[in-house]
RNA sequence: GCUACUGUGGCUCAGGGGUAGAGCAGCUCACUCGUAAUGAGCAGGCCGUCAGUUCGAAUCUGACCAGUAGCUCCA
């Protein structure tokens, strides 16, 4: 016997009671709905026989683990169906991710989209034939033979065997493959499937590989769950700052200037604000303001290491034949500044920031509206310190981030990158670097994932990442510690003990740049911004031609209250005017007629609050203003 | 950059080998109107660019450009 403990309830069982069982004694409802399980804290099969005492957990699709047995197994049906349709097929892998799997195929015919509903069909016969999944393991010799003829497995069986592991697989009637699970007991627990998309991935995410098909799709237990989710997935389209920047003009790219994004006056209006903002954020936490060139010469970007490092993405040129880049990042220019006097310990830490216009050439396949450019104004800083100053600028700058993101109630996940294959400085400066940014957000409380080798080519660092209306994610704030430029540009300062030493610094970004924090946040308010940031914060609506001089004495009354406003003077109805409002997510909007011509007064109605009824016009300017001074979001 | 797809008036889109169509927006006129679309009329397009096939191309083919999804890369 074994006694299992079921969420703090402990029963006995018989030994090697398999997970499924024991969900059965339970209840039926849980059976039929459990995807997998957890003993002991590890995720596993439900087919899992239980030799001794544990804690057991069955996970159903509620839970996350749930989800993703539930999701791979339904990868593993659609190679099983392509492997049906389509003989010859080689199989690579078929994860599940965060928002359903994929599977990614190597086919003598790449599939097209016409070729998806005739899979979905196979997938639904798969489905209904319930057939159970089976796991058992072979040593690798063994596991090359019956994986015969599949290149992408032979590679991976490889990989595995050289850690001496036995090669588990799962095999479903016809189809068999390698894989470490955990899955679903048969194929019939899958309800609606819909295969979402086919694009092309590089074998092993590496571009110099083979381009695979991959076929990307979701499932769920329930149609409705699945109707419900592509609802959701078209409501975010209608978020998409492409689409709002376009229809409520605030910026515009053309085939003139790929990736360089125009900025027409409603967006000025928003990225002028948000400088003001930052502005006044930044001298709230002792900042200084610089400005450097948008480009230099040569020598200084091999100086710096980006002309080895980061030539690929620089515009280059050649001035009185000397070769030029126009800079992809600010610090060079910052570390001339830094240098360009003596400092003293008393000086430090020394917060500099700058909002400095950089381009990149980046991939034209990575473009994408305003969150990947080729130019784009960074909010950036550097920050130079003493060692032991390290830790409390660091905590210093996470409170000046939480405080700008919740100011636009916005929420991040962090991911600390650690050293890439091409990077400057020594091992152990690197291990120390990483060691001070783990400790001063782990005493923080702060949470993080570890994103091995992606840290900038001079350092570690933090990197804040927000997500967007079709829960993609982007970076927005970095933190990057580094101790490579200060060397490079030999920095220092005089010590207390009056010898020389060399400061260390952190660059870093808090919106990321002007650009990409305008899309998140268009995104995020779906085109309707808090007041503060609003282009248009009110648009007078008179009634008829004869409220037309009333209406343009209010606007400039509110004009010179330092809000902006538009007055609608069109001879159309009240009604279509405020439709136009509305589409034009416009916070308030002011009737104005007989009744509050005679009173003085303005009847206001507000985008999502409706009509709140007529106030004075100082009453009006007085509300307006306090919305203003606290960034109420609403 | 790679794979697939898309490219028609300011916007959204229909059409599709015989030289373009709708709705909205715009302009004009009438209506002077009370909280999400008043009516009528007018104007607006070398159908992304360049080649090729054809008697004839917006329509078929190719190349290029740009965009979209994903991969790679990144603030």
């Amino acid at each position: 016997m074994v006694k299992i403990d079921l969420k703090g309830q402990e029963k006995e069982f018989e030994k090697g009671i398999t997970a499924a069982e024991v969900a059965k004694s339970i209840g039926m409802g849980l059976y039929k709905s459990a995807c997998c399980a957890r003993v002991n804290g590890r995720v596993c099969d439900l087919r899992t026989p239980i030799e001794e005492d544990c804690a057991l957990e069955i996970l159903t699709f509620d839970s996350e683990e749930g989800k993703k047995a539930y999701w791979h197994t339904t990868s593993h049906i659609l190679a099983q169906a392509v492997c049906r349709l389509y003989p010859g097929t080689k199989f690579s892998i078929g994860p599940a991710i965060d928002n359903g799997f994929y599977y990614d195929f190597d086919m003598e015919k790449p599939l097209s989209a016409e070729d998806l509903p005739g899979i979905e069909e196979e997938i639904k016969k798969i489905i209904k034939e319930n057939i159970p999944l089976e796991r058992f393991e072979l040593p690798p010799q063994e596991a090359k033979e019956k994986m015969a003829g599949q290149d992408y497995k032979q590679e991976l069986i490889d990989e595995h065997a050289g850690q001496g592991e036995n090669i588990s697989f799962y095999s479903q009637g016809d189809f068999t493959d390698l894989c470490a699970g955990p899955h679903l007991m048969s194929t019939g627990m899958v309800k609606a499937v819909k295969l979402t998309a086919i694009t092309g991935a590089y074998w092993r995410g590496d571009a110099t590989k083979k381009m695979l098909t991959r076929v990307y799709g979701i499932s769920f237990p329930k149609q409705s769950m699945l109707e419900e989710h592509l609802q959701m997935l078209e409501e975010a389209k209608k978020r998409d700052h492409r689409k709002l920047g376009k229809e409520l003009g605030l910026f515009m790219l053309k085939d003139e200037g790929p990736g360089f994004p125009f900025f027409l006056p409603k967006g000025m209006v928003l990225k002028n604000t948000l400088m003001d903002y930052w502005r006044q954020v930044h001298k709230k936490y002792n900042y200084v303001e610089i400005s450097t060139p948008i480009m230099l010469n040569r020598q200084l970007w091999e100086r710096s290491g980006h002309w080895d490092h980061y030539k690929d993405n620089m515009y280059t040129t050649v001035i009185d034949e000397t070769d030029f880049a126009v800079k992809p990042m600010n610090c060079p220019g910052g570390m001339l500044v830094y240098a360009s006097e003596p400092h003293s310990y008393r000086d430090l830490p020394l917060r500099v920031g700058e909002i400095g216009l950089v381009h990149r050439h980046e991939l034209s396949g990575a473009l994408h509206g305003l969150f990947r450019v080729r130019c784009f104004n960074q909010d950036d800083a550097h920050v130079f310190m003493t060692r032991d100053q390290m830790q409390d600028i660091i905590q210093e700058t996470v409170r000046l981030f939480d405080e700008v993101y919740s100011t636009f109630g916005l929420t991040y996940t962090i991911e600390l990158s650690t050293m890439p294959e091409d990077h400057i400085g020594t091992v152990e400066e690197w291990e120390k670097n990483q060691d001070i940014l783990k400790e001063a957000i782990t005493a923080m409380g702060k949470e993080f994932v570890i994103n091995e080798g992606d840290g900038a080519f001079y350092g570690p660092k933090l990197d804040f990442h927000i997500a967007d209306s079709l829960g993609r994610t982007w970076q927005c704030g970095t933190i990057q510690l580094d101790s490579q430029l200060p060397e490079r540009f030999e920095l220092e300062y005089v010590g207390e003990d009056g010898e020389r030493h060399r400061p260390v610094m952190i660059h870093r970004v808090v919106l990321g740049s002007f650009e990409r924090f305008l899309g998140v946040i268009t995104e995020h308010f779906a085109g309707a911004f808090p007041l503060w940031l609003s282009p248009v914060q009110a648009v007078i609506l008179p009634i008829a031609e004869r409220h037309h001089e009333y209406a343009k004495a209010l606007q400039k009354q509110l004009d010179a209250a330092g809000l902006r406003v538009e007055c609608d003077l069109r001879s159309e109805k009240t009604g279509y005017k405020i439709r136009e409002a509305q589409i034009k997510k416009i916070p308030y909007m002011l009737v104005v007629g007989d009744k509050e011509q005679e009173a003085g007064e303005v009847s206001v109605r507000h985008r999502k609050d409706g009509d709140l009824g007529a106030v004075s016009i100082g009453a009006f300017i007085e509300k307006a203003r306090a919305e203003i001074e606290s960034k109420e979001i609403k």
